[in-house]
RNA sequence: GCGCCUGUAGCUCAACUGGACAGAGCACCGGCCUUCUAAGCCGGUGGUUGCAGGUUCGAGUCCUGCCAGGCGCGCCA
């Protein structure tokens, strides 16, 4: 970012533009397509219209005006755009200095520092299936947590767990008719999960279900003992199954209190939006208009049933008002895939609410949905669900089975690895291939799920970035052997002077657009689509050229810097996304 | 009927928020393991960006109208 931002600056200055425009000048530099063409472009086709002069005019004349300085080694117009050369010695050697001296933070930004952010992601229904299908949420938001935390935002992970509602009713009503002490005991969340199909399956052809359902989830709201001492055993079985999964996938939560902790404050709340003027009973219910704040035709945000039970939208009001009270946040994240409706219901009946309560901080407009595109193919009730825990299981086992059915035809064969070790990378590696997959489309992208395509082991895919990590880590294990290491001195770096090295240089430069982009747009396929390219262009290098040459040790050295940095930025990289660096695969 | 989202190669997706010839992976065809891991690399085949207009120096991207699909539309969460 430094080169670029120097960059900016002498455009800037041979503009004579004051200083403060050259953050607009660095938002609008790009890479031209080539190298023949240049290292960075500037296109001067906005700077026309304002000029008033030809953009093919502008480049050339500013072409005369730059000087080449250390970064700089020329400029030339191309039609309308500018394209600068850079000092690749100089500019190599930043880069690579930049990333020695702090390989942990290399890219980040501070555009959080000082705030907090709530990060609301997973929130998986207490006795429904946790499915593939939540991988989306869980992963998306543990990434942006990550990502987030590492621009300087103090993060704060909540798992507003689904353990309130009608459906509880369901499972009670299951649990009284049929309900088997020792399949709960054997079988815990999987059972659960039976009796709420169960329930479900009978509601259909029996409507009067529904009724009783519904019934005794109001005696729960009203907090009969033995209904709640049974929710309460169900809530904790339901919390240590996805638990297990949190843990094998490394992801954890500051909080995991659900829509039931809420629940005392929701009748309060509900009474602030009466008083206020805010909230209207309409046909028995409680109701606050929106589409006239929203501008479009849309349904008023229920806050109250005419049964007099509380609705999911006053419950999320109410939660928000407390999660503000509580942090002050500076941003309020909800990672929830296709529930825009109700977020802008939520989210406008709450501005409502700041407007007549002249409230001093106007904190609903910091709240934000983070939407994501459906899973296919994986419906509850039709039967196509596919639990989470197999889905991992099946990938280990594949990626076990991939790994030796590769090692087979490779000719070198494999690196051997010790039993227990296999078994560790068989897990990392499908990991990487299950959660890659997710983060390797834009998330408002649908997805369909399919063992084949979801299990990739080769092309774009997690393994392909984990096998450049291994590779790099390879030509260490050498070097150790060899007795080189990496120069500490920027000096000898001039010994890289291909193509390839430079081209990896000129990538590394760009992990913190990458970043800042994955951060603004909440949206970490920024990320995994960056690695991808760094992976790439590493292989390209690698390929082309030997690291380690006994006959030439300056050379070898400089090159160790050069894979030692980009090991370092990829590294960074897969731990934001959650996905295992190895040295061994 | 209304609202939101989507439509790019046979398939799955990109295209740095309006910029250089629309790029990757999979699949298919050909080449590369006596050098640091071939889960890799190099080359090839494959496109009227759903259709028709509009805005301007310039449109896959913005606007309008069609066509096709997905999700939602006050007492489910």
């Amino acid at each position: 970012m430094q080169i670029t931002a120097h960059i900016a600056q002498v455009l800037c200055n041979a503009l004579a533009w004051p200083v403060e425009r050259s953050a607009q000048i660095e938002a609008a530099l790009t890479t031209p397509p080539n190298l023949a063409l240049g290292d960075c472009a500037f296109p001067c086709f906005q700077l026309a219209k304002e000029l008033r002069l030809a953009p093919n005019r502008i480049a050339q004349d500013l072409a005369t005006k730059i000087q080449p300085d250390r970064l700089i080694a020329s400029a030339t117009a191309e039609g309308p755009y500018l394209n600068l050369f850079l000092n690749r010695r100089n500019a190599l050697g930043q880069v690579l200095g930049e990333i020695r001296e702090s390989p942990a933070t290399y890219g980040h930004t501070d555009m959080g520092r000082g705030q907090m952010l709530v990060l609301d992601f997973s929130a998986p229904n207490i006795a429904k299936p946790f499915h593939f299908g939540h991988l989306r949420s869980t992963n998306l938001g543990a990434d942006l947590a990550r990502i987030l935390a590492f621009q300087g935002w103090e993060v704060l992970r909540k798992n507003y767990l689904g353990d309130w509602g009608t459906q509880f009713g369901f499972v009670i009503y299951a649990w009284q008719k049929w309900g088997d002490e020792a399949a709960l005991e054997a079988r815990a969340i999987d059972y659960l999960v039976e009796l709420y199909v169960r329930a479900n399956r009978e509601s259909e052809q029996d409507p009067s279900v529904r009724e009783q359902a519904r019934s005794l989830f109001l005696r729960l709201e009203q907090g009969d003992a033995e209904i709640r001492a049974l929710w309460t055993r169900f809530r904790e079985l339901s919390l240590e199954g996805f638990t297990r999964t949190y843990t094998r996938l490394g992801i954890s939560f500051d909080s995991y209190d659900g829509e039931s902790a809420i629940n005392h404050k929701v009748q309060p709340v509900i009474q602030r939006f009466l008083q206020a003027g805010v909230a209207k009973e309409s046909l028995g219910a409680i109701v606050v208009e929106v589409s006239d704040v929203l501008g479009r035709d849309i349904a008023p945000c229920m806050l109250q049933k005419s049964d007099g039970a509380s609705t999911y939208a006053a419950r999320d009001c109410a939660e928000a008002i407390d999660r503000w009270e509580r942090y002050q946040f500076g941003a309020n994240l909800y990672v929830v895939s296709r529930q825009e409706d109700h977020f802008a219901q939520v989210f406008a009946a709450l501005g409502k609410l700041a407007v007549a309560e002249k409230w001093p901080v106007n904190w609903p407009s910091r709240c934000e949905n983070i939407s994501f595109g459906y899973v296919r193919g994986m419906s509850t009730r039709k039967g196509e669900a596919v639990w989470l825990e197999a889905v991992l299981d099946e990938a280990r086992d594949r990626a076990g089975r991939f790994r030796a059915q590769r090692a087979e035809a490779s000719a070198r064969g494999a690196i051997a690895l010790a039993a227990g070790e296999a078994d560790a990378v068989s897990e990392a590696v499908g990991q990487a291939a299950l959660l890659y997959f997710d983060v390797s489309s834009r998330r408002m992208t649908d997805l369909s799920f399919d063992w084949d395509a979801v299990l990739q082991f080769e092309g774009n895919t997690g393994p392909y970035l984990q096998y450049a990590h291994a590779r790099m880590s390879g030509i260490f294990r050498k070097a150790g052997e060899l007795g080189l290491t990496a120069i500490d001195e920027p000096g000898d770096l001039a010994m890289l002077g291909t193509d390839e090295e430079w081209l990896l240089v000129q990538k590394l430069r760009g992990y913190a657009g990458a970043l800042r982009r994955a951060a603004e747009l909440r949206e970490p396929f920024e990320v995994a689509h960056y690695l991808y390219e760094l992976a790439s262009v590493f292989n390209t290098f690698y390929n082309r050229h030997v690291v380690l040459d006994v006959t030439e040790p300056v050379r070898s050295r400089a090159r160790l810097t050069l894979v030692k940095a980009t090991r370092s930025v990829l590294r960074s990289g897969l731990q934001l996304l959650g996905i295992r660096a190895l040295d061994h695969m």
